[in-house]
RNA sequence: GGGCUCUUAACUCAGGGGUAGAGUGCUACGUUCGCAACGUAGAUGCCGCGGGUUCAAUUCCCGCAGGGUCCA
């Protein structure tokens, strides 16, 4: 598409608004690319093209703005227009599958705003969405303006075809007021807007980006295309300004800092710094500066000779800028890490090996890392500390760090311990001579995460392949497995669900809408409740045929039937299982509880992540950072029937997704992403409120008791519960006595003496049979000594042995007094041979398949049977 | 979500169908005023759990459980 906007500048950007402020248009000799200016220019403002930073030392802005202060006088400057300012969504995205983590403001409202499904919470928005970026954390603390977590200052506006908000010439026009006049105060020839286009999540437009000094300011992207199948694509109902702006760099190009990390976190820098005693040359820094945007190694091709090029212009040696660059680098990401991890996990993520979370353990174990291949003097937990106290006057919800340290501490224990194992691994190899071939390399990254580097730290010699990360990333071949399911029920009315307002009524009549494959029935209406929310579907009869099985699709809910209807039935009358359902929404309401006792005994960094209720049990998964101890079971079991004792009313409130959001936070979303305007909110007043579209007992005390069965770790950083309610729970209490009885009966004792009459017998059977070895040593050498004792040349020996061990232990004690002689020990499938007279080997070949040894001595294994 | 990998003495780990090992630690004895060090002797093992294959499984195969690690 690029070539295509570019070609037709004047259709897709706001040639009419740039022209009427002066700019007019450029094509850039160094990139191709279209731009707009108020001077004449024969590149565009890109780093790379205009020859880097060229803002450090000045201050181009109407006054020296600090981080925060520059999103106010934004906010001040965009509340003329009517843009709402917003509080920030948390930076974990549960609302929008796709992502782990809000990785752009946009994500906030995608999908379903985006898509126009739901309204979004109002025509122009204003928000500080902090965002989390992994692809770019090699250039963080050197570029300036790379961050892993930064605040992406958002401007957006959702047009309609019924409203016309504001679109591209207005957008425009207000970002270059802020730019230049009442916000920032930039002279606007200073100002450089470029051509670019835009595409993400199956939409895509023209874009404007704005470059003040070779410094990108932000991005204001038109979301007006839709893509579609082959190539071809539309335009979109809702189109959507989207602009996007990182505050850090406002706050620095303001300030006109060499490092825009300083202007960031000047306080956590600052304490940094005194930490670990010194700080980065500013003479250096500052003619550093210029060069620094370019020297981004994600985008440029050929890193070493840009290094080369900037050592030249600093008339340095390309080792010592080099070094003096990543050691101020350290600095500068381990304040940038921590910052992004605080966030992250203040919003409920957990450093592990899976899933985002992988993510995160990259962050913290590359802060330790620096720590030591620097030797900082710096406690980490001061970091973070200090930006609690230093971010957290702004994002005050930050000072409620939870179970950071306690996080942070699990995981620097982890961390340790991996690095030790490589240690040992790596030493091991080394002294048992092994070689490190590329293979060996590979494998030992891939399988105990050791890296090339620590091996080279114990053998420089090692030779690591160049395509070394390619190799690893062969070995995890990409699967493609999209599943496409013929939807069966396009193009039915949706099934009114009747479960929500009867939730106590379970016969009903309804008209059959459609029949497919004979035995899944659609109606018009239905009491039955489809498998969702990780509740199963109900069961019951239809006009005395029974459902085996109901699903929802599209809002369409099918009855899956044992056998067909007969044909040509137009009404039916249905009936629920109603103890089946009683059951069910007894475990639905258990699993609300229990999620709320374990984030009061675990804390508050507990988030479901996941459920299943069946008429057996009920689980939830919960996010956690280490396994649970039976102690903690058992709290988290009495927690939760504390809060079944207390009888709460749970209560069901049908509203808005924004206002549900704004009264009980993001909190609802526990299941995960749910679609729709409204949503339904299960509230067990003071203690839960999660956003379900399950059914619930209408208080606590119905669900009876609660029996937590088992805690186990699935996977990094997730914890399953498992548990029952009603007359499960109390079934399998008795079950557990009748475990306890059985073993009493056996034993005969009393309940109370079990465990120690276990470890007595346990202890018992350990003494007997090492006295039992004992003895059988001592019976067959008993034996033995008797056989020897005549003086026979010929001795056949048949032993009551069992382990081909102890025949052996017996005949090489007494193997001296085997001399001249020839002796045949037998044991039970097995035979030992001494002989000085003839072939004993082949002696005991007769009898036996298996001989190994020579002539003299020789051992077999497993008789030949009779012939 | 997917792949790989590990589980053997109190600890750290070798071993790899047929006599369970090393280092550290522990106990006793010796040298020593004592400690450290050294020497000698010794104790300690459901080889994670459950199946299968086999005359024989700690070892091979399958399942389960608990860890680790890499990729998306």
């Amino acid at each position: 598409m690029k070539p295509e906007f570019a070609k037709n500048y004047e259709k897709y950007y706001p040639v009419k608004t740039l022209t009427g402020l002066g700019y007019s248009r450029h094509v850039c000799k160094h990139c191709g690319r279209g731009f707009w200016s108020q001077t004449d220019r024969d590149y565009c403002d890109e780093a790379e093209c205009s020859g880097g930073y060229r803002f450090v030392g000045e201050s181009l802005t109407r006054k020296k703005f600090e981080y925060k202060e520059a999103w106010d006088t934004y906010v001040k400057t965009f509340e003329q227009w009517g843009y709402v300012p917003l509080e920030r969504y948390p930076v974990v995205c549960r609302w929008y599958e796709d992502l782990y983590f809000v990785a752009a403001g946009i994500n906030d409202f995608q999908p379903y705003v985006v898509s126009g499904e739901i309204e979004p919470p109002a025509d122009a928005v204003l928000e500080p969405q902090f965002c989390l970026r992994f692809p770019d954390i090699d250039n963080v603390g050197i570029t300036g303006r790379h961050y892993t977590g930064f605040i992406m200052v958002g401007q957006h506006t959702f047009n309609t075809p019924e409203k016309h908000v504001y679109f591209k010439e207005e957008g425009i026009e207000q970002i270059q007021h802020f730019l230049t006049k009442g916000g920032l105060g930039i002279p606007a020839h200073e100002i450089v807007f470029h051509e670019d286009v835009w595409a993400g999540g199956g939409n895509f437009g023209p874009s404007i980006e704005f470059f003040s000094r070779g410094l990108e300011l932000g991005n204001q992207v038109y979301m007006q295309y839709e893509q579609l199948p082959g190539g071809d694509f539309r335009e979109l109902r809702t189109k959507v300004i989207d602009m996007g702006a990182g505050l850090e760099r406002w706050a620095w190009f303001s300030q006109g800092l060499p490092m825009s990390y300083d202007a960031t976190f000047p306080k956590t820098m600052e304490m940094i710094y005194r930490g670990v005693g010194w700080r980065p040359d500013r003479d250096f820094q500052a003619r550093f500066a210029r060069y620094a945007g370019i020297l981004n190694v994600d985008e440029i091709e050929d890193v070493n000779s840009v290094w080369k090029d900037v050592a030249k212009q600093l008339d340095m040696d390309i080792g010592a800028l080099q070094d003096q660059v990543y050691r101020m680098r350290s600095l500068y990401a381990i304040a940038d890490h921590t910052r992004s991890l605080l966030v992250a996990i203040h919003d409920g993520a957990l450093p592990s090996n899976v899933g985002g979370g992988y993510n995160l353990r990259n962050l913290l174990r590359r802060c330790w890392t620096l720590i030591d291949q620097y030797q900082l003097n710096l406690d980490l937990n001061d970091v973070f500390r200090s930006h609690i106290d230093e971010f957290g006057s702004w994002y005050t919800e930050l000072r409620d760090y939870g179970s950071l340290f306690d996080i942070l501490e699990v995981e620097k224990k982890r961390y340790e311990e991996s690095r030790r194992k490589s240690r040992d691994i790596v030493k091991r190899m080394v002294k048992g001579k092994e070689s490190f071939t590329p293979e060996k390399l590979v494998e030992l990254y891939d399988s105990q995460g050791i890296s090339p580097e620590l091996i080279k730290e114990a053998r420089p010699d090692v030779a690591i392949p160049e395509d070394f990360y390619a190799r690893v990333q062969a070995r995890h071949e990409a699967k493609e497995s999209r599943k496409i399911e013929a939807n069966e029920t396009t193009g039915l009315p949706k099934t009114v669900p009747m479960y929500y307002e009867r939730p106590q009524e379970f016969k009903f009549e309804a008209a059959v809408v459609k029949t497919i494959n004979s035995n899944k029935v659609v109606l018009d209406q239905t009491l039955f409740y489809p498998l969702g929310g990780g509740q199963a579907g109900d069961t019951g009869f239809i006009d005395g045929v029974e459902v085996v099985d109901v699903y929802k699709q599209d809002g369409v809910i099918v009855h899956v039937l044992k056998s067909p209807l007969p044909a040509g039935t137009t009404k039916v009358t249905g009936e629920v299982d109603r103890d089946r359902r009683r059951i069910l929404s007894a475990h639905h309401s258990a699993t609300h509880i229990v999620n709320y006792a374990a984030r009061k005994v675990l804390g508050d960094h507990v988030w479901q992540a996941g459920a299943e209720k069946t008429p057996e049990k009920a689980r939830l998964d919960i996010t956690h950072y280490e396994s649970l101890n039976f102690k903690q079971l058992q709290e988290i079991e009495r927690v939760a029937n504390d809060l079944v004792m207390k009888q709460v009313p749970v209560r069901i409130r049908e509203m808005s997704r924004t206002a549900a959001e704004m009264e009980y936070s993001m909190r609802i979303y526990q299941g995960g992403a749910v679609p729709g305007k409204t949503l339904r909110i299960v509230i067990i007043d003071g203690y839960d409120v999660e956003a379900c579209g399950g059914i619930h007992v209408d208080n606590t005390s119905k669900v009876g008791f609660i029996k937590m069965l088992s805690s186990e770790r699935i996977q990094d950083g997730v914890v399953r519960l498992e548990f029952k309610s009603l007359e499960n729970a109390m079934n399998e209490v008795q079950r557990h006595e009748s475990i306890l009885k059985d073993v009493s009966d056996l034993w005969g004792v009393g309940y109370d003496d079990i465990p120690k009459t276990a470890q007595r017998f346990f202890n018992e059977w350990k003494e007997l049979s090492k006295k039992n070895k004992e003895l059988q040593a001592e019976f067959v050498n008993a034996l033995l000594e008797a056989a020897l004792k005549g003086g026979e040349s010929f001795v056949e020996l048949q032993l009551p042995v069992s382990e081909f061990g102890a025949l052996m232990k017996a005949a090489q004690s007494r193997k001296k007094e085997f001399k001249g002689r020839t002796v045949i020990l037998k044991g039970d499938n097995f035979a030992y041979g001494y002989s000085d007279t003839l072939n004993v080997k082949e002696k005991l070949g007769e009898q036996f398949q298996n001989v190994d040894g020579n002539e003299h001595e020789a051992r077999a294994f497993k008789a030949k049977g009779k012939a």
